[in-house]
DNA sequence: ACTCTACATTTACGCCCACC
DNA sequence: GGTGGGCGTAAATGTAGAGT
């Protein structure tokens, strides 16, 4: 297989034959890239199987150095890191921008947004040995890089080649959702991360839903076009009536409760609303807004709004794609 | 009957420490 | 000195029971 190998520091210099002698097989080699990158160039989609790019990167070593093989103990190679990246649309690259810099008002659980750059959202310690999620706008990512590029002025190879107006075309709107699993993500789950044992039971698309999860629980809205306070008091009713079991008359103390709650929440925002709310009070609340389409992350936009702010404009960006389900993915991933 | 409090459970992070 | 296991902690949710 004729690749090209380049960027090394230094050549690889290290004596077999003295190591082995010496110590045994006290080394180890670490495979650390985009297995996307490494057979297209870009990593816009790609394989979401384990094996097939696991296998391009053994190639690639044993190419690069085909006298290191009979060291290697291949029964024992394991997986470290896994980054699966599945994308969802929005309908332009400026509402993809939107879209994600809301996200970073998000929390759910213990997984909670820390500030990126615009358009990049972090879910989870940066340091995490167990997962860590990134939401970015991926065109935005690629349009610095070919900046970046032109202005290094690199003859040969420029990036340019690889990304085709077409290809870009395409990546607009893009919102990309990398999760990075780690040992312990595997180890948990009482997963084996040895690469062969890793690659049988390997599945992209339900590793990537259950670390994602709990960032769709709060995102759970379903499609609202226009919402008018009066429409969430009326569905509030509608929904969670209280029928008195003797008399059957019917009473809204608890829809009533929940409209106050949810009035606090847009004049004085979520954290306000929240520490002047009992626990139990304010939970029943966000789990009767949450039925009446009212999402979690929709809720925590609404901070310090005012009520002249219209619930509108944070419903457009869930109307993108998040009516009930994942985004849809292409078929390909990269992982 | 409805709320609210107190305690239990779940989940992920952080710190400590033994161990090469 | 960096790594991984163990254990405690924090935050959010779940649940049972007491107060009005």
């Amino acid at each position: 297989m004729p690749l090209e190998v380049s960027g090394f520091i230094r050549p690889f210099q290290f004596d077999f034959r003295t190591a082995a002698k010496e110590g045994g097989q006290n080394f180890y080699v670490e495979i650390k890239a985009s297995p996307a990158k490494l057979m297209q160039g870009h990593n816009l989609y790609g394989s979401d199987d384990l094996w097939p790019c696991a296998e391009f990167m053994i190639h690639l070593l044993y190419d690069t150095y085909p006298q290191l093989a009979q060291f290697l103990d291949v029964p024992y190679w394991s997986v470290e890191q896994v980054d699966i990246t599945y994308h969802s649309w929005c309908k332009t690259e400026n509402e993809a921008l939107q879209f994600v810099n809301a996200l970073q008002n998000v929390s759910n659980g213990q997984t909670r947004a820390r500030t990126g750059y615009s358009g990049t959202v972090y879910f989870g310690k940066a340091n995490s040995r167990i997962k860590k999620i990134k939401v970015y706008v991926k065109l935005l990512e690629i349009l610095n890089l070919l900046a970046k590029d032109k202005r290094a002025g690199r003859g040969k190879a420029p990036l340019s080649a690889i990304y085709t107006p077409k290809l870009l075309d395409w990546a607009k709107g893009m919102v990309r959702w990398e999760a990075s699993l780690k040992t312990r993500w595997f180890q948990r789950r009482h997963i084996s991360n040895n690469l062969f044992d890793l690659c049988k039971v390997f599945d992209a698309q339900g590793f990537w839903r259950e670390s994602t999860h709990d960032i769709f629980k709060a995102l759970e809205g379903k499609h609202m076009r226009i919402i008018k306070d009066d429409q969430i008091e009326k569905q509030l009713r509608d929904k969670f009536p209280t029928v008195n079991a003797r008399s059957g008359k019917v009473t809204y103390g608890k829809a009533n409760a929940a409209y106050r709650v949810y009035r606090a929440i847009k004049t004085e925002g979520w954290i306000e609303a929240k520490r002047t709310c009992s626990v139990g009070a304010f939970h029943n609340a966000i789990e009767m807004l949450h039925a009446c389409g009212l999402s979690k992350a929709l809720l925590q936009n609404l901070q310090g709004d005012g009520l002249k702010c219209e619930v509108i404009p944070f419903i457009r960006y869930v109307e993108i794609n998040f009516g009930e389900q994942y985004p849809p993915f292409l078929q390909q991933s990269a992982a």
